[in-house]
DNA sequence: CCTTCGTATTGATATTTGTCAATATGTTTT
DNA sequence: AAAACATATTGACAAATATCAATACGAAGG
């Protein structure tokens, strides 16, 4: 039997007492797989110190091609971790915060806190 | 310029002013691999709610060949998230909740919380 | 409208990854 | 020592992925 003593103050969030669904696993592997790349982790990086960053400045500042940024970036909207917004011709992006927020919810009830 | 405002309280822990190395990406990103498989996030689940889990029950648990369970136990080991102690012939896994914190302290300081 | 420029898509390729059958390793029991 | 059983390793293969060159799309500005 697990020893987690369900009256204890939490910092989080309250232990899972039920394994996740096959649907839950595959939700939040897919969003984990969207920061489990270096690339696509200093992306988040980057925007999230910024608070917002233009995807004209990428391609430079992490030695990768347009279109290979362009492809991380599309993953991470996909993935609900970045929002797009169109300025004129450029592209910026914000970290969805509230979505990291999540991924520590499911890290916490884990044990993790 | 960003929008962070430091003297405000936070919850976790203070946003990064520098945006992270190469080889912290990298780490980082490899941990978070261990974690973006369906069949791995199940075996961390199983193995937090019940407190310890013994690998013979993995296979028929999740539907997957002992060789394959073995090999994704063994990625969780070497990332970190799972410790392993043999105990006779059986193999018993318990999740490392400081490695979670430690996720979880990466993504507050990107504005999470 | 036509050009320019930022971004997205397509096509191609090398690498990584998830999976299992077959086999090896290692531990306990007889 | 030999048999039995749990786990790890090897080999093989299909699928996914990271990357870039070439090209297409779309929005400003002339």
């Amino acid at each position: 039997m697990a020893s987690t003593d369900s009256t204890a103050t939490r910092l989080c969030c309250p232990p899972l007492t039920e394994t996740i669904s096959d649907d839950q696993a595959n939700e939040v592997a897919t969003v984990f797989k969207s920061l489990a790349d270096p690339t696509r982790l200093k992306l988040v990086n980057i925007i999230a110190s910024a608070g917002e960053a233009c995807a004209c400045d990428f391609p430079e500042a992490l030695g990768k091609s347009q279109p290979t940024i362009s492809h991380h970036l599309a993953q991470l909207v996909k993935a609900g971790i970045l929002d797009r917004e169109q300025r004129g011709k450029w592209a910026w992006y914000r970290v969805r915060s509230e979505r990291l927020a999540d991924l520590c919810v499911v890290l916490c009830a884990q044990n993790a806190c």
